[in-house]
Order: C-alpha cells, then sequence, then structure tokens
DNA sequence: AACGCGGGGCA
DNA sequence: TGCCCAGCGTT
C-alpha cells in the first residue's frame, strides 16, 4: 500500500507499466531486466523481482488465472498476509482484513495501543483486532477496508491528525485521552551512517561504458551499475587486480549523494579508458559494453542513469 | 534530515 | 523467531 500523497506520482507509472506488460502472460515471459526496466527509479527493486516471478507462477501453476484462495495467493513471492488480504477483498469481495501502515494507525488510536507497534505483541493484538471487526460479508469487508485505509489517508494520519472531522472521532479512545498526536509511539531511531565509494566508469576506444550487473541481493539487487571501489584505493591498480585490465584514468565527475535506507551513499565517479586488447576480457553474462545513450532495457539505480544521462550530454557538448 | 512503507531472508 | 534490510516521497 502507498501512501495517500504518493499516489499521484505513481499512478502515470503504472499506467506505462500496464501498457507495456498488460496481463500475466506479458509480465511472466517478459525478461527480468526488461521488467526492472521498467520499474526504474521506482525503488524496492526487489518488489519487481516479486511480481515477475510471481506471474510465472500464476502462469505455471494456475493456469494464467489469478488464484481466489488465500493460501494460494500468500504463497507468491512479495504477497503476505496483508497484501493477500487486500487482493481477496477488494478484487474478489471475500472477507479478509487488510492491517497496512494506515489501518495500523487507526486502530492503535482507536483503542489507544501504546508501545513499539511492531513488537510481536501488538501485531498479535492488531491483526486479532482486524479479524474481528471486518464484515463476514464479502461485500462489506471490500467497503470496510477501503473506509479503514481512507480514513487513516487522510483523516487521520500521522501527525496533527484531523479528529474534528474523523468519522469514528466519538468511539476513539486517543482522542478522548488526548493522546492522538503522540500515537502510534514512534520507534527508536537509527543512525543513518555515510559510505563513500568510486564507480569504476570504463570507456572502451569505441566510446561505450562497462555496465555489470549486481547480485540480486542487497541495494540495487539485479540492477546494472557500474563497477565500484573503496574510495582512497588507486583505481588503475584496482582494475588491474580486480578486473585484470589495464586502464588509464581520464578524469573524475562531481560526487553524487544518494540516500538509501540505512545509509547516505557518496558516489564518486571515474571515468578510465581500458585498453583495445583488453576490452573483450571483460565481457560475460553479467558484463556488457554498452554505449551510453543506448543502454537498452536494463534496470539502473537512479544516479547510473543520471551519470550516463551526464556523460552522454558531455560526449555530445561542443565545449567539452 | 527524519520517517515509514509490507514483506523476505537469515541468524 | 526476531532481527535487519531496501529506495523513494513526504514532511
Amino acid at each position: 500500500m502507498l501512501q495517500q500523497t504518493q499516489v499521484a506520482t505513481v499512478i502515470p507509472f503504472f499506467n506505462r507499466f500496464l501498457k507495456r506488460f498488460p496481463d500475466v502472460r506479458t509480465l511472466a515471459k517478459a525478461r527480468v531486466d526488461t521488467v526492472l526496466h521498467h520499474w526504474t527509479g521506482l525503488g524496492y527493486y526487489a518488489r519487481a523481482r516479486n511480481l515477475h516471478r510471481a506471474a510465472q507462477i500464476i502462469q505455471s501453476e494456475h493456469a494464467g488465472i489469478f488464484p481466489v484462495c488465500f493460501d494460494d495467493v500468500l504463497a507468491l513471492p512479495g504477497i503476505g498476509k496483508s497484501t493477500a488480504g487486500a487482493i481477496l477483498s477488494l478484487a474478489f469481495h471475500q472477507s479478509y482484513p487488510i492491517l497496512d501502515g494506515n489501518v495500523r494507525r487507526v486502530l492503535t488510536r482507536f483503542y489507544a495501543i501504546s508501545g513499539d507497534v511492531s513488537s510481536v505483541k501488538n501485531q498479535e493484538k492488531l491483526w486479532s483486532l482486524i479479524q474481528h471487526l471486518v464484515p463476514s460479508k464479502g461485500g462489506s469487508a471490500a467497503a470496510f477496508n477501503q473506509a479503514m485505509m481512507d480514513i487513516g489517508a487522510t483523516v487521520c494520519i500521522r501527525r496533527k491528525p484531523k479528529c474534528l472531522t474523523c468519522p469514528i472521532r466519538s468511539h476513539c479512545q486517543a482522542r478522548a485521552l488526548g493522546s492522538a498526536d503522540s500515537l502510534p509511539t514512534p520507534r527508536k531511531s537509527r543512525v543513518r551512517l555515510r559510505r563513500m565509494i568510486t564507480m569504476v566508469i570504463l570507456f572502451d576506444p569505441r566510446g561505450r561504458v562497462l555496465l555489470e550487473r549486481r547480485p540480486s541481493k542487497g541495494v540495487w539487487g539485479g540492477l546494472w551499475s557500474f563497477p565500484e571501489c573503496v574510495l582512497d584505493a588507486d583505481i588503475e591498480k584496482w582494475c588491474e587486480s580486480a578486473l585484470g585490465v589495464s586502464a588509464t584514468f581520464r578524469h573524475a565527475l562531481p560526487s553524487i549523494k544518494h540516500g538509501l535506507t540505512h545509509f547516505m551513499l557518496e558516489i564518486h565517479p571515474a571515468l578510465l579508458t581500458v585498453s583495445a586488447r583488453d576490452s573483450d576480457k571483460l565481457l560475460s553474462q553479467d558484463r556488457e559494453w554498452v554505449r551510453p545513450e543506448a543502454v537498452g532495457k536494463k534496470g539502473l539505480p537512479v544516479p547510473v542513469k543520471n551519470i550516463l544521462n551526464q556523460i552522454d550530454i558531455q560526449k555530445n557538448d561542443p565545449d567539452r
């Protein structure tokens, strides 16, 4: 589920995504690179991979028809209890609850539940509450779930909730106690560290750059990016030892700051040229020489996409 | 600059 | 089973 305010920016994206992958079959048979390409900039790239895998499972195990049994939906990658409930109640009018961030906030205020929302105890409490609250009639469950999410998204918002216009204010315990503003109990924040890396941007004699596919787990999983080395490394030596090629340093681009969940990444792009005899050595299934202006259907992290654009602009700028 | 999202993966 | 993780938009 997305925050209400994010929906407007995401809708054009989904329209494009749906145009490219209009049905399960199209998505299932697409290459994962193509799917990631159309997901570029949205973040949480594991979601795109899960969506793709789910389509393949629906295609192979459910004859291309989206399953309507809770356990089958839950078994799809990327779908947990809440999302399964959302699909079955909203799309198929079955009686299952949704417990997303919005609903969770409404409940913790309505019942004045304090303490860490994500603790096992509170999770059980919230699931138990919402399971008892959801109407047993499927059509009513859909309306109820939608209403709960709408209240959370528009009235019972995280900061400065609009209690005065809330349709369920008369029975809200947090409002009675005057504690709506301080619930849900904020989780303790973590320090976000800073990490600095060098992105090694290798050019071959034909002006193409080297991209490599990142591991499917971790940051930018499955996306294509530049090789990386630690900031204070001798980059030419690093190319020799890590990549087995001789490369000549050309120049550096201004550093880029990019925020990720648990750290702030400071990227220092360095441009190098690989000798003609070595450029073929780098080719593999997960490494490709690409023209900066024609990367093709690959998923790219936002900063990598920006760097490629920048390189392309510089190349076509006669002043450079 | 801080925060939260719904779920997966790994001790 | 409890924890840690992701990339973006909003505030």
